[in-house]
DNA sequence: GGTGCGGTTCACGCGGTCTTGAACTATATG
DNA sequence: CATATAGTTCAAGACCGCGTGAACCGCACC
């Protein structure tokens, strides 16, 4: 039982097991394909669900739609779309009447996955490299490493340095390389 | 079974209770944060850890020593042992006096992860692809589904394609660039 | 103040993944 | 053949991350 149900009279049953929501069948399977290629770059599947609803619908949603179209929790849907607008994937606006906020998807997912992996680099690779160098230190310090230890040590992490550096460049090509495809994609959300 | 074993009065030094058989502290450190890097990658930490330390050793390891250097179970180190073997990132080979196998890092890790993601590819985002035509199938068939709608789905398929050929790229290139690093490893290695 | 509603936070439980350890197979050795 | 050792497989369990749902916060309106 996922949250409360929606009071509007509109519920028309449907109730089976794997029933999403309101979706349409088709929109299930699109927004489970986004979910399932987001998760598998390494991001919470429910976060491509959302933005994927949000893009086929074009229009802006409320917390409480996303929750019950894809069948979340409040508390979920609150800190999904949380992330998402912290990636710049969503943008939140007030909407003139209504009292609460609304969420719209952003067009250029890329931003989702390079702020990610640069956020994860920073904390990380960081990280990495900072081991791998006290590491040296210690080895040089013990005194008795053979040489070839500490030069194959060294090789270790120039190598994590040069993986770092084709990363970065990975991500700024497929900036790039995926900005034309998405110019298309914004021509169509101006529209609002 | 976390090591009741080796009490060397120098593997005092990691933070924590978490002491390696015979490592040296700074091999401990230089394994551990290659472990860190390869799960980041999507890999198994330990399949990480067993490589670094057959890099840093630069010699062939039984599988029995891979199991009390790192800690790990004798089931564990077989598997992860053919894993890595299958990526050809670990050689095996029978030393000519031992009756055991014994086990080489080769110097390519580039191989693991082209291997892999190759793999993953495959299997996965050809299912995406075919459940966004599904999709789009089943939304046609509907009929009344807005036009928008449709070709915001449609965009989003292409979207999936050029992300796909980004990452394509992505592997071929980056294998050339650590191409070049990788090359002076393995001039170490052939040494012996 | 009180009530209702949108939104956030967080401890807990569920589900999936990795590791373990034991049973088992394979292979060498006397 | 008996025995020992290397290596594999797999069920059970440890472990970890995610989503849930309830408690909580803040604000508007009566």
């Amino acid at each position: 039982m996922k949250g409360y149900l929606w009071t509007s009279g509109l519920e028309a049953g449907r109730g089976e097991g794997s029933s999403y929501g309101h979706l349409a069948p088709w929109e299930a399977i699109a927004t489970d394909a986004v979910g399932n290629v987001i998760e598998f770059w390494g991001f919470k599947r429910n976060q491509g669900r959302v933005w994927a609803l949000l893009y086929l619908r074009g229009e802006p949603f409320t917390a409480g739609e996303l929750e019950h179209e894809l069948e979340l929790s409040k508390g979920g849907v609150s800190m999904l779309l949380r992330d998402l607008e912290r990636w710049g994937v969503v943008r939140r606006m007030r909407s003139p009447h209504d009292s609460a906020w609304r969420y719209a998807a952003e067009t250029d997912l890329i931003r989702m996955v390079s702020h990610v992996v640069e956020e994860r680099e920073a904390g990380f690779i960081e990280r990495i490299r900072a081991d791998l160098a006290e590491a040296y230190r210690l080895a040089v310090e013990a005194g008795n490493v053979p040489r070839e230890h500490l030069s194959r040590l060294e090789k270790m992490a120039t190598l994590a340095e040069h993986v770092e550096r084709a990363l970065r460049l990975f991500i700024k090509t497929a900036r790039l390389d995926v900005g034309g495809i998405l110019g298309a994609l914004r021509e169509d959300s101006n529209r609002q």
